[in-house]
RNA sequence: GUCGCUAUAGCUCAGCAGGAUAGAGCGACCGCCUCCUAAGCGGUAGGUCGGAGGUUCGAAUCCUCUUAGCGACGCCA
């Protein structure tokens, strides 16, 4: 379904036509002054000069041609030039009736193939706070994308293949030398079983790395572990296996809380496999060359304002490094997958880096030139205090810790609500906390830092998940009550607004696309967010002024049902595209 | 050092393909529950849009310079 803001746009231009004047000056706003109009074109101030002529004179001849359309409820031209616009009650109840007949509630559908890249945690470590904002926007991005009718892939793009691997092997090694994985002459299968849980491996890690920053033998055994695995070594590939069945588990349960799901689980290992083959045949192309000892490809352009290094492809050790495995990874998602876009959603800090790898990409022709690559860094989380987020020890807070911490907060503040049953509080406020934390860091744009303010997110007031939860709670709260007395929602017709209050709730409505078509091609959740709040208070607002079940003209009533209906409709998907749902009540 | 990002109300943030009086929320203050959840609604106060130039009929928005904070700058990921 089209845009309301495009039909509109479409006869404005239709009227500069008619009226002499270029079309493209016909581009319509929303207006800034909402006060005045409800959208709003400045195309003839744009003209004036060139044409020399007076701006007024031209918006005038404009609103003139366009005021006879009954499309329009107001077209006036004011001065220095602007040309408001008011719709006429009609054609936005028509546009509404067309929203609530089209399942996917006025969305376009496109096409086209997206492929993001978001999650990104390693294996053999806890998910920690750091990992929150790439799993929130990838799995937001997905789902709006999904929503505009795209083919969406989203992979969790593992940490499995570094210098970790190696320092966890090495480690064990030490610990238990006696596993068969360390036996040279050992023959037989290697067991289904680990010879290691879940919190033994979180606890060698962080202790194998500590170790091999002081104990340079160690690092030398960690580094030649790395090495034997990357080489296909089949007794460390099988810990490699038994340490990735095991941490996947535990991320799949992490996740799954957050409501973060992936279509792919691939990892850097996956692309291993890729690298030879794709090194002899940068090699053979001519782009690489020797420096320092390591290979390269050079990647800077003549635009350049600063050096781009170039990208390197093997260390002077001849092995691998991120930055093969990330080009290794677009092989195969290339050659699998066969995406237009790709999509990274990675701390910011890596935009350099990943200017490198894109470039390298075209250049060598892994990556087709039509292909998009595109790189949304997002910026810090931070604690209230302003530096990044860190627990009260100043160590890195676990998801799963912050996840509780916030989940206490909230049964804490539903605690007061009588009407809820003890049972369901458990659920309930899971579901607030998941929604405060996704909205707190969704509402902001992506590549900007944030302060992740625990008491800021669950207050429930202002622009903040919970307020959203509420309105939407309210609305189903009305509308189940419907129902119970004997109401049939199908059956109830949306009316014209009579008046201002309820004019707006329908205007806002009407722009669901408008917000969803910028936030997918943007990028930018943060803009459904704003949408949403919007909406919420155009809501409340409606819902303190006017009886709704209580209306005594039945048409009247219905009307409202069904407003309420859309509202309730818009905000559901909506929240579903930011990756929270809401609870019955609250 | 070079390049990049950020700078808007006391605090947290919108707005930025130039447009009419720069918007919210929190905090402060004042109102509103015999009525569908007051986790709500209405209102008041609070801003030289970091600073200086420039382009333009018009700049928070574009350009230049400048200040401050953060970040990146080849064998980590």
């Amino acid at each position: 379904m089209i845009e309301l803001i495009q039909e509109i746009q479409a006869k404005v231009e239709e009227g500069f036509v008619k009226a002499g004047y270029p079309k493209e000056a016909g581009r319509v706003t929303i207006s800034n002054r909402p006060d005045l109009c409800e959208y709003q074109c400045n195309g003839a101030m744009a003209i004036a000069k060139k044409l020399k002529k007076n701006p007024l004179e031209i918006a005038g001849t404009v609103a003139d041609i366009l005021s006879s359309e009954s499309f329009f409820e107001k077209v006036s031209a004011v001065q220095p030039g602007f040309i408001n616009i008011n719709i006429s009650p009609k054609a936005l109840l028509d546009y509404l009736d067309r929203m609530l007949n089209d399942d996917s509630l006025s969305l376009p559908d496109n096409e086209g193939h997206y492929f993001l890249d978001y999650g990104g945690p390693n294996v053999a470590k806890p998910l920690h706070v750091g990992h929150l904002r790439s799993a929130i926007i990838g799995e937001s991005l997905k789902s709006i994308l999904k929503a505009l009718g795209y083919k969406v892939t989203g992979d969790i793009h593992l940490g499995d293949w570094g210098q970790q691997m190696g320092l966890i092997i090495a480690e064990l090694r030490e610990r238990q030398p006696d596993l068969c994985y360390f036996d040279e002459d050992y023959i037989g299968e290697y067991p289904n079983e680990s010879p290691f849980t879940l919190s033994q491996l979180e606890e060698i890690y962080p202790f194998a790395s500590a170790k091999a920053k002081e104990n340079e033998e160690f690092k030398a055994l960690a580094m030649e572990a790395t090495n034997k695995l990357q080489k296909g070594d089949k007794a460390y590939n099988a810990i490699l296996k038994h340490i990735l069945n095991l941490s996947i588990a535990d991320l799949k349960k992490n996740y799954e809380r957050l409501r973060v799901s992936f279509d792919l689980w691939k990892g850097e290992s996956d692309a291993a496999p890729y690298i030879n083959d794709m090194v002899e045949d940068i090699k053979s192309k001519g782009f690489a060359v020797e420096s320092e000892g390591a290979l390269v490809v050079p990647v800077a352009l003549e635009s350049d304002k600063k050096e781009v290094p170039p990208c390197m492809i093997l260390k002077s050790d001849g092995a691998a490094l991120y930055n093969t495995t990330d080009l290794a990874t677009l092989v195969w998602r290339i050659n699998d997958y066969n995406p237009d876009k790709l999509v990274y959603i990675v701390d910011k800090r890596q935009d350099l880096y990943f200017t490198q790898v894109f470039r390298c990409s075209k250049k060598v022709g892994i990556v087709p030139e039509d292909r998009e690559l595109t790189f949304l860094g997002f910026g810090t989380m931070n604690g209230t205090d302003g530096k990044p987020f860190k627990t009260r020890e100043g160590g890195v807070m676990r998801l799963s810790v912050l996840l509780d911490e916030v989940k206490e907060a909230c049964l804490a503040k539903i605690s007061g609500n009588d009407s809820i049953p003890e049972e369901s509080r458990e659920d309930i406020a899971e579901k607030i906390a998941i929604a405060a934390i996704k909205y707190g860091d969704l509402s902001n744009a992506p590549s900007k830092d944030y302060i992740f303010d625990i008491s800021k997110f669950i207050s429930f007031e202002g622009n903040t998940g919970p307020y959203i939860l509420y309105t939407i709670v309210r609305a189903n709260s009305i509308l189940k009550k419907y129902v119970s007395q004997g109401g049939d929602v199908s059956e109830c017709r949306l009316l014209a607004p009579k008046d201002q209050i309820t004019r707006n709730l329908m205007i806002i409505l009407s722009r669901f696309n408008t917000a969803v078509i910028s936030a997918g091609s943007e990028l930018a959740p943060n803009k459904i967010c704003g949408y949403i709040y919007e909406l919420s208070n155009a809501f409340n607002s409606f819902y303190h002024e006017t009886r709704i079940l209580s209306c005594e003209d039945e048409e009247e009533k219905q009307g409202y049902i069904k407003l309420l209906d859309l509202t309730y409709e818009v905000l559901v998907k909506s929240i579903d595209m930011l990756g929270f749902s809401a609870p019955e009540r609250m």
